[in-house]
DNA sequence: TCAAAAGTGTTTAAAGTACACCCATGA
DNA sequence: TCATGGGTGTACTTTAAACACTTTTGA
């Protein structure tokens, strides 16, 4: 076993692929989008990047990821995961690990925190949103990465519920259906899609309604029993003692 | 965004859950198994962990698992997949991100390996083979690494074709089915086991036959089409270019 | 009253489960 | 010849997909 070796040199970073709809009008479906900051220096100078930062000794890497998404975003993010850790030996001049995370943020929440956020005095002037089927030219290995992030998602929103990690506290299915779509990227049966959550018992009806355009639709809120993703005998927390 | 942390005094290594089944007796059905190393120093000091190592300034992550592997056990893996990056702050009294990968090995390729290995003069004393459902006293947070390893496996076991990764290039649809009941963890019917995994596509019948006591059984061989695992959009060798 | 989305019902296909039964071999 | 696992057939249940249809609202 090595000991010893050049691990004086290798430093570790934190990103951040936080996600969230954004529907453009009324009449269209909602779009994926994510938020990417500029860099101002070398290496990479003027690409976008993932928000994020270097990890500090004192805190665990979602703690990191947490923090570095609010000082360089303002964005505090309702679901948060561990997506992958990357290390290639070439993916940047020098020697960093990138232990990224995903997050998901439901669209109101994003507004809300901005607003906060500029209020307290941040202007984020290198910071711009991007559609993910748009997306500029990006630093280091992030298309990479974003793309893994994107196929975690579509992935794991078979298997469990983090679509609502897009959604208010209440919501029409409607809307559901609408982030699922978004996901998913393609359309699903209103009939089969109603059925199909009501079964799986994630939802709870709430006695309000959405009284827009037509006739009002039922809101419906989490069943805060079901767990938002599965993240096997991890805890939501990964700063438990072992 | 914080440019400077203490992010000197982070050292990263990397850890492998190595799995295999054994076979006690020809009668019972195969465990799973895994390699520990026993501490031989502070802190935890004579229990027992995942073999592993420091990370090398000039390798990549999944390198260096393979490295440190191969040099505390002499093992070589068919499958080797990302596990997770823990960081929790007091996983350990120095401050160390471990990225652990997990992986698979037939059972006569460890026998074959590690004849090779001890042929070569390593007497690895303080490798210990152990049932994962009678594990020893484990350092730092091994244990829950170990279980969230196991929990991944059954979980992939259900969408891709990793039991393979336990099994040697021909084998019995028996010995396919012992090998998802001992990741299961439950009886599996021998004829619908046998109709879904020849609808699958995944296997090649051969001519051969395994003529062990009572009626031979057909040999098959896998479709080296179809991947071992689903890693989305991520290379199976993660040091590939940006 | 009409367009459009909310919500219900029904039919068909596919996939999974249970289990009875025949086949081929070594002892 | 018989016990045993290899291998096939079939009926049943569950799940998903397709789509016709009714209800309720705003304009």
């Amino acid at each position: 076993m090595t000991k010893t070796g050049n691990e004086d040199s290798i430093r570790v970073a934190v990103s951040a692929v936080t996600l969230t709809l954004r529907r453009e009008s009324e009449e269209e479906s909602p779009h994926i989008v994510l938020p990417l900051v500029r860099r101002t220096r070398e290496p990479h100078l003027g690409d976008w990047a993932l928000p994020g930062g270097w990890l500090d000794a004192q805190e665990g890497l979602e703690e990191a990821a947490s923090r570095t998404l609010a000082e360089t975003t303002g964005l505090a993010p309702s679901y948060l995961e561990q997506l992958y850790a990357f290390g290639a030996v070439d993916r940047s001049p020098t020697r960093t690990i990138s232990v990224v995370y995903w997050a998901l943020l439901p669209s109101d929440a994003v507004d809300r925190q901005i607003a906060a956020y500029r209020a307290a005095g941040h202007a984020p002037e290198n910071v711009q949103w991007f559609e993910v089927a748009d997306l500029p030219p990006l630093a280091f290995d992030h298309a990479q990465i974003i793309h893994y992030a994107l196929w975690r998602l579509r992935n794991k929103v078979g298997y469990s519920r983090v679509a609502h990690g897009f959604l208010p506290p209440e919501f029409t299915l409607a809307e559901l259906r609408d982030a699922y779509e978004a996901i998913l990227q393609r359309r699903l049966d209103p009939a089969n899609f109603r059925r199909q959550v009501e079964a799986s018992g994630t939802l709870i009806p709430t006695d309000r309604f959405r009284t827009g355009s037509h006739r009002p639709a039922r809101l419906y809120r989490y069943n805060t029993d079901v767990e938002l993703a599965d993240r096997g005998p991890l805890a939501p927390e990964e700063t438990r003692t072992p």
